[in-house]
DNA sequence: ATGTCACAGTCCCTGTGA
């Protein structure tokens, strides 16, 4: 089985980039960020073509999380059940597989109340995670929006102070991990940063200023049953690409 | 820190968010 996070930042400025991609690639499952997308704007026919189920949990002009497969896709869930306003969260079950499509709010600055909602929402996921099935295997991946350690960034020193890299964020992703999950492409790639992200700024990209953020947190069995884990730089390159690529992981079942 | 991108509004520019 092979499982895709990418935030393609608006789903529709990057149709094109993503269904080239899933042609190329043919994730069983894929988890999608940031669609900015009504439900009426989803491309749900274009994805049948292409062999994909699909659940949206859309907002309109921010945030949007959706989960493609094709291998099933059912009891899907949006949101926290709570009163949260912003599509960041959406379950379903697919090949037997417990997934969830994150898109973790950024937070803006320490002093921010961004931030505050950040730490509540992790907060959120970690609790609905301790509360989980544990007898299904469990992907939760997404844009986490946090570095967890000082491998995941470029120069951690111009990173000091600022958000996705502070201490309250990095424990928030320790007591998800806490819950029974491994951060995958860490426990594949001990020794090498693997970043997902890059500004689309100051020519980022091509100066390797990187930061890793899209995680892939699976159950330990599911980190057993790994076979590989790694990111497809190359969708950040070439035409409109967006500014994360996707983080693959695959297993043998 | 900032050499960009995407969105909405009421547009061929500005404010906002990332």
């Amino acid at each position: 089985m092979k499982v895709a996070t990418w935030n393609v930042n608006s789903l529709t400025a990057r149709w094109p980039r993503v269904e080239a991609w899933l042609v190329e690639n043919s994730p069983d499952v894929v988890l999608i960020q940031e669609t900015k997308q009504t439900e009426a704007k989803f491309p749900f026919f274009e994805l049948d073509k292409l062999g994909y189920e699909a659940a949206h949990y859309g907002q309109g002009q921010w945030n949007g999380v959706a989960i493609l497969s094709q291998v099933g896709l059912s009891d899907v869930t949006r949101g926290f059940g709570d009163d949260d306003p912003e599509a960041r969260v959406i379950g379903a079950r697919c090949g037997g597989v417990q997934v969830y499509s994150c898109y973790v709010p950024n937070g803006r600055a320490l002093d921010n109340p961004h931030y505050q909602y950040k730490l509540r929402w992790l907060q959120s996921l970690a609790d609905l995670l301790a509360r989980r099935d544990r007898s299904i295997h469990v992907v939760v991946g997404g844009d986490f929006n946090v570095a967890p350690q000082d491998i995941d960034v470029y120069d951690p020193s111009v990173l000091e102070g600022l958000t996705h890299v502070s201490e309250p964020e990095r424990k928030a992703l320790r007591s998800i991990e806490a819950t029974g999950l491994v951060d995958l492409t860490r426990r594949l790639h001990p020794d090498e940063p693997c970043f997902s992200w890059w500004d689309y700024r100051n020519g980022s990209f091509r100066r390797g200023w990187g930061l890793r953020i899209d995680l892939l947190f699976v159950d330990e069995a599911l980190a057993e049953a790994a076979t590989a884990s790694y990111v497809d730089r190359d969708a950040r390159k070439g035409e409109k690409p967006s500014d994360h690529a996707p983080v693959v992981g695959e297993f043998s079942l």
